[in-house]
Parts: C-alpha cells; structure tokens; sequence
RNA sequence: GGUCCCAUCGUCUAGCGGUCAGGACACCGCCCUCUCACGGCGGGAACAGGGGUUCAAUUCCCCUUGGGACUACCA
C-alpha cells in the first residue's frame, strides 16, 4: 500500500506572485488532484527583509484567484491560525523543529561546528583560485583548512556545517529529467545554519535545510518544483539519509522564459498573476495557457490534436494530467495562446459563469449600475458580447449601455447620418415594442419604406447611439441602450 | 572556472531507426457578414553544426555551438 501522494508549493513572499510560480504550483496541484492527494502551501519566510504579511495575502490571493486551493496550509489573513496537521506553515514558526533537528545531527556526529570567519574562508578562496581550482570547503586544496577535523566544542558562535559524502556519485532519479548523476566530490560540507548569536547557539538554519525537513515532517512523496533546484538536490539527497527519511519523488519542471527566449522579466510585461488577472482573463484560461507550456496532454496516448481537443477542461487536465508527458526543456511565454484560450473559454462559458468574473470590470465600465440591471439583461448584454477576447473587451464594448455619447467620430457621422436616412432614424425613434422580434420586423419595415440596406440604417444608428461606427448586433444594441435613452440620443439629431 | 540541465516551423509541441516530419497558436489569402468580431476553407513555415553507429538517422553515441541553472552564513 503506497502511501497518499503529498505535494506542496513553497514559495517565497518577497512582492509577488510570480507566473513561473503559479505554474508550478499547478503542476504540484494537478498531481495531487489526479492522485487524490493532499496539496500543501508553505510559505518560505526566512528571508526577514522582505517577507511580510502583505506580501503573502498576495500569495494567498493570488493562488485563490487561479482555483488553486491548499488542503493544508495559511489560513487567509491570519497569521496565527493554519490548517492541516503539520503546521504551522511559515518557516518563520518552525525554528524549534529545525533546531532540534540540527541538534540531532550534531549529536551523530553528521554535521559540525564551524567557527571560519569571512576573512579566513576569503584567503583561503583567494589561494585555491590562484592555483586555479574550484574552491571547496575543506575539499580539494582546501581539504584539512576546515573545522571539521579540528575540536569544535560549542565555546564560540559557529555555523553548522552538514558532512557531506565523498566520492563516488550522487544521483537524482528525476520524474521529468531522467537519472542525473552528481560527483559527490563536486559538492562540499554545506552550512545548513547561520552563525548562532552565542556560543553553542545555532543561528537561522538555511533554505535547503529546511526544505528537507519540512517536506519530509509533512510527508511530501512528490517533490515537484522548478528545475533551478535540480542541483540543490544532490545536496539534500544525502540530508534526507542522515535524517533517516524516506526521499521523495522529485520532478523538476522547466522554467518559462519571455518572449525572446530571456528569462522573464518585468521587462516582458506581465510577470504577476494580479496583472492577468487585470488583463481580463478568466482563471481557466490562464490555468490552462500555464499547463500547457512543458505539458502535452495524451489521450489514449496519443497528443491532442484539434483546436476542440486543446480546450480541455480542468476535470480533464486533472484525468490527463502525467508528469511523462512533460517536456524537458524550457518554454517561451506565448501571450496570443493566451489570449486566444480565453476568447474561446469566454465563447463557451454561460453567461452566468461569466457575470461573476465579469462584475468587477462592468461595475468600473458602468459606474456601479451593472450590479442594479436584471438579469435578463445582464445575460443579453453578455450574449451579445461574447467574442471578446478578454472580459476588459467585453466590459469596453458595453460601455455605450451605460454612456451617451459625448463626442462623435466626425467622419463616421458625416458618412452614415446622411439626410436619406434621418426620416428613417426618426421612424426608429418611434419604435415601442422593443422585444427582439418586433425591433427586427420594425427595423425592416423602415428599410422598405424607406428604401434602404440594412448596413445604412445599423451604421447610423450607431454613430447615433454609440458615437462610433461599432457595437454588438444593432437589435441587442438598441434593447441594452433602452427605449428612453435612444429616443434622447437620436433626438440630438433629428 | 567547476558541476548540472536543455536544443523539431516565429511560438507551444507530436515523433521514441524507415513518416509526403503531424497538430495548435500566430501570420497570409479567400469566403461569410448590419459594424467590430465570430465562423468556414486554403497557404507558407522546422529537425543548430560536425563526426560516428547502422542497410537506414529528426530519432542512438560523441564533439562543437548556442541557451540556462547552481556554485552565498539568499531563497
């Protein structure tokens, strides 16, 4: 019986929820959805300078706005309070176990006291390097200089220093890369805590001690994180060992480059899931566009093919989801992918799916009087909308529902309200029934008698009502502008 | 410098020794059309280079080149 698969998302609050974050944490996710595992979200908060509680609600939030839901892990907005049954989750509030931890391997003699100050470690570098060589604590030509021979009671602040094998290879069996092999004699006795403020003290243990001892004391069994980490791993390997644990699976996923191939960067625009989420995009498309870089879902084997097939759903990207499927190498962000998932996403949601994610910017569009309109008006002005490629498209090209127009597109106005017309627009100010049907029988009705093609009266009325040439199908346009408010539009003219 | 990872159309990718190298996005053209869109149809577009192995390499091995990561008392 294996045991329940355990992943977990371990970011760093330092200003932002990074993209490159988010989708590993939805690879993390989608394991342990697929698995019926549990999915954890730690927070890596050592890092005093930047972390703050600012900092990881926009974690908090940012992850909840893409669906990406812990089963362990911060309750929102409340430092002191988590959920699970290995808390808490800040590595902040973990300090005891790490010492106890540290303490644990100084007593088995597996890590050590090292009193080496900068100024000795910085001669001693200077000296390797001059012999042109790689300089390695207390390996290489450095080998004897350390502390780890020398008599390190606890009479002195010190760092501890883990003792790492040597010789012979230590490998990453890698769920994505494949087996790595690391000479262990290219690594060395790696410090796994701080310079304790005292003698006999230990200090701030570091990241790739507590990873381990937080993955394991959480039961991780999958280790999926990006693949800058591939070579933190041979470290931790042997921590893992000397802390008796089991070792996970590991699964290093590629990371996701900028446009040009450079890693990316703000310079590339949008590299904070807050500015997707501005952008207009609905959290299923940013899901799926962020899956879909290193990930090439098979069904039956065989990669999705057709426009229909790339547009799965997230029940079917958690029942596909297979890190065997996952590419090795790097992936460019593609913006136009994106954007082209969301138009179709928004294409087939119903309207009710959308009106939620929609609100927020129609309320903006609106000035507050989306949130008072009955429904049934909400779903035509959303039906009538629909093809936008983002819900900001869709908010802009609604505006004219809540705004008259103040100035005009001269030209349009000079080509289109031409004095042929104006008797037909006057007709049209005296339309009543304004169901879908009657407008259309009335409408066509006014382009007999009048002569007239359907694009001559639509544009003029555009121009009219909306102040440009452009707006949803003229029937919807004339229904959301309302009776009242198309008569004191088109009475400007007439 | 050392260790490690990576390399098919512009982009994301399929391919796991023999394929007309397939698809999606983007792009271009045509059609549809009350505007903008949507939609439909069609088109151009790739195996980084060099050596091996093999009857046969995009595919396996090596080198080069080009990207990238780690190499901190950062995470």
């Amino acid at each position: 019986m294996s045991r329940q698969v355990v992943t977990r998302f371990a970011p760093s609050p330092t200003g932002m929820l990074h993209i490159g974050g988010v989708r590993t944490a939805l690879f993390c996710w989608l394991f342990a959805r697929k698995h019926g595992g549990r999915f954890i979200l730690r927070l890596e908060d050592t890092d005093l300078s930047r972390s703050t509680d600012d900092n990881i609600r926009i974690i908090e939030e940012g992850m909840a706005w893409c669906g990406l839901d812990w089963d362990e892990g911060p309750v929102v907005g409340d430092p002191s309070q988590w959920k699970g049954p290995h808390g808490p989750y800040r590595q902040m509030q973990r300090m005891d176990l790490y010492r106890a931890k540290i303490q644990e391997l100084l007593d088995k003699g597996l890590a050590y006291r090292c009193r080496c100050s900068r100024e000795t470690m910085e001669g001693r570098r200077k000296t390797v390097e001059a012999a042109g060589k790689v300089f390695q604590y207390n390996r290489g030509v450095d080998a004897g200089k350390g502390c780890a021979s020398a008599a390190h009671d606890a009479s002195q602040p010190a760092a501890i220093r883990f003792r790492m094998p040597e010789g012979g290879d230590i490998v990453v069996a890698d769920l994505i890369k494949g087996e790595t092999r690391f000479p262990a004699n290219s690594l060395d006795d790696w410090i796994i805590a701080r310079t304790g403020d005292g003698p006999g003290e230990i200090g701030v243990p570091t990241y790739n001690f507590c990873v381990v001892v937080d993955d394991t004391d959480m039961q991780v069994t999958h280790v999926i994180r990006g693949d800058d980490h591939l070579n933190n791993t041979p470290k931790q390997i042997p921590l893992y060992e000397a802390l008796g644990s089991d070792l996970p699976a590991f699964a290093h996923v590629p990371m996701i480059l900028g446009a040009d191939g450079a890693k990316l960067s703000k310079r590339h625009g949008a590299t904070s899931i807050t500015e997707y989420q501005a952008m207009g995009l609905l959290p299923s498309a940013v899901r799926l566009a962020l899956a879909r870089l290193s990930w090439t879902p098979k069904i039956d084997g065989r990669a999705v093919e057709t426009a229909e097939e790339e547009l799965l759903t997230d029940a079917q990207m958690i029942q596909l989801f297979d890190l065997e499927d996952c590419q090795k190498s790097a992936a460019r962000f593609d913006m136009d992918k994106l954007q082209w998932l969301n138009q179709k996403l928004i294409q087939r949601s119903s309207w009710q799916e959308l009106e939620p994610h929609l609100r927020p910017f129609m309320a903006e569009v609106s000035k507050g009087a989306w949130a008072a309109k009955p429904d049934a008006w909400k779903a035509q002005a959303i039906h009538a909308t629909q093809k936008g490629k983002s819900l900001t498209d869709m908010a802009e090209a609604l505006r004219f529902a809540f705004e008259g127009p103040t100035t005009f597109d001269e030209k349009a106005a000079e080509k289109f309200i031409t004095p042929t017309v104006k008797p037909a627009l006057r007709e049209v100010r005296d339309l009543t029934d304004y169901s879908h049907d009657a407008l259309e029988a009335g409408f066509n009705a006014i382009l007999e008698r009048h002569g007239l093609k359907t694009k001559d009266l639509a544009q003029a009325l555009r121009v009219a009502l909306c102040s440009k040439p452009v707006s949803p199908g003229i029937f919807d346009t004339l229904m959301l502008v309302g009776r009242d408010e198309v008569v004191a539009r088109l009475d400007r003219w007439l």
